[in-house]
DNA sequence: AACTATTTATAAGA
DNA sequence: TTCTTATAAATAGTT
């Protein structure tokens, strides 16, 4: 449009593409604020360049999303469409996929067996009796972990118990809680022999070691013997 | 810029200013659309009139939305708001349940018990022993009632049957399926006595009955009942 | 919608 | 990028 006409055509020099694209978006912009002005419109310019940049102008008094509204309105093509909708999708079959799962579960629970045809009842009964058995050895195993587990802690108990006595013998002091007799822990938890004291003093016994830590999964531990009676 | 300077302002004249309105539209597209062509670049205009009128250029090969993803992801606004997280976040909540309700499943199947407790495995134990109680009585009341219904059946199929002979009698024709006498049907199922024929004579004395239906669920019911022996 | 005097935009060069 | 400037293009006011 000055010092000689130009096709309408890419430019194929870059620079002068950009130079030209810089001017004229510029160009663009200002007609746009213009026509904002004198005919009290709202205008939205969005451009990404050929490198990936984007410029926008906004008339004043509006927001860009403001503008996506208006324009959805008007249009009536929804710009959230697939992203929207796919998420309403996904979110309204993750709801569907949660109720049956919960269903199944009240369903391994007794609940809701009515509507079960008489086939699905059958493999249900199968399936949670098979469970049952392997929950069952499960927890034998792990009670067996925890006899084994304690074993060792009352062996340990034990040595340093001895070497205390030892010392108190040594000094010719009163041992004063000298009911425990050495060797006898091992067989204490699940069959204790009938001259063995009551738990108290074995509880005790275990508390005068300051090296054996007394805190909450000792007693833990403490407690889940007595599960074993 | 022609015929006389104009100030940058409002356009009062209301004629005019939805003339000028018009003319500088098309000239802002006009420009848009060579910028286009020229710069290689991608161009989105959206104008709203004083009249709350819509009008859109839109480069060629890119649609609006797909300028609001663009603009979205150059720009870092959320043009999608707050809805759009909540639902994302929604999303996210639901999956997490969902996990952790098919874990749950795969316990109760006995699946996954390395990672729980002893007191949490005790506490699956019981349930799932007592779900096998309450599942087994269930299947207990379901097959009961399969037996009164077959019963009613056996008896309504009789009649019909015993209304059938009478026919032959009366038209002295040979009855050809008579294998079975009154009165039997009724301890067929569960306990057949030894006086009487195999199941499949049973089956083809249902199927003379025009108005017995032959369907699927019947079909289905006398399968279930092979259950029963 | 068409015309046209005039303003404005801008291509090319610096 | 910005400035300059010759010239093309846009357009205000008119018809």
């Amino acid at each position: 449009m000055a010092r000689g006409k130009i096709q309408i055509k890419k430019i194929e020099n870059s620079t002068n593409r950009q130079v030209t694209y810089s001017k004229r978006r510029n160009g663009l912009f200002k007609k746009a604020s213009e026509l904002t002005v004198l005919c009290d419109a709202k205008v939205s310019i969005i451009m990404v360049s050929c490198t990936d940049k984007l410029h926008e102008y906004i008339s004043p008094s509006i927001t860009t999303k403001q503008f996506f509204d208006q324009y959805q309105k008007a249009s009536g093509i929804d710009l959230w469409n697939s992203h929207y909708e796919k998420m309403q999708e996904e979110l309204r079959q993750l709801k569907e996929v949660n109720k049956n799962l919960r269903r199944q579960i009240r369903q391994r629970l007794g609940d809701c067996l009515e509507h079960l045809g008489f086939e699905e009842l059958l493999d249900l009964e199968k399936e949670s009796q098979e469970a049952v058995y392997i929950i069952r050895e499960r927890k034998l195993k792990v009670i067996g972990n925890k006899v084994e587990t304690s074993k060792k802690k009352v062996r340990s108990a034990q040595d340093v118990y001895k070497k205390l006595m030892h010392q108190f013998d040594i000094r010719g002091e009163d041992p004063q809680y000298g009911l425990i007799e050495d060797g006898e822990y091992e067989t204490v938890y699940g069959y204790p022999p009938p001259q063995m004291g009551g738990a108290p003093p074995r509880i005790l016994t275990l508390r005068l070691q300051p090296n054996y830590p007394n805190n909450l999964h000792a007693a833990s531990d403490l407690t889940t013997y007595a599960l074993l009676g």
